[in-house]
DNA sequence: ACAATGACCCAGT
DNA sequence: AACTGGGCCATTG
């Protein structure tokens, strides 16, 4: 486990239930603005699966990510609709609506 | 230490 | 709107 996933994990439990974070979004809250892939990688590892909700974390476009773990982006869009997301189409979400912005500095 | 990989992003065509 | 190419960053073989 290293620091830099340790505050991807860390930032990513802090999105409230019914939002979604961008990559870069996340990248960004941990003070790595350009390591958006960086981000997608400690993810795909995925330690804590159940904990962490991962399924709240989206591209830019506001699509699912294709290769998503744990069951598929299938299991990530019934998460995600559980918790309120409504969706466009079966995998692109509305940014505009429930895009949640990290506080200044959450590190 | 080097090269390759990936749940990404942006700009250009 | 769809496709392409280049750039970023951390992890892994």
């Amino acid at each position: 486990m290293t620091k830099f996933e340790e505050k991807v994990y860390n930032v990513i439990s802090l999105i409230p239930k019914g939002k979604v974070a961008t990559y870069s979004d996340v990248a960004k809250a941990i003070g790595h603005p350009q390591a958006a892939r960086a981000v997608g990688n400690a993810l795909h590892k995925n330690p804590f699966a159940p904990v962490v909700p991962c399924h709240r974390v989206v591209n830019s476009n506001g699509y699912l990510a294709k290769n998503f773990g744990a069951g598929g982006i299938k299991e990530q869009q019934l998460r995600l609709q559980a918790e309120g997301v409504i969706f466009y189409n079966e995998s692109k979400v509305s940014l505009t609506k429930y895009q949640y912005h990290f506080p200044k500095e959450s590190i």
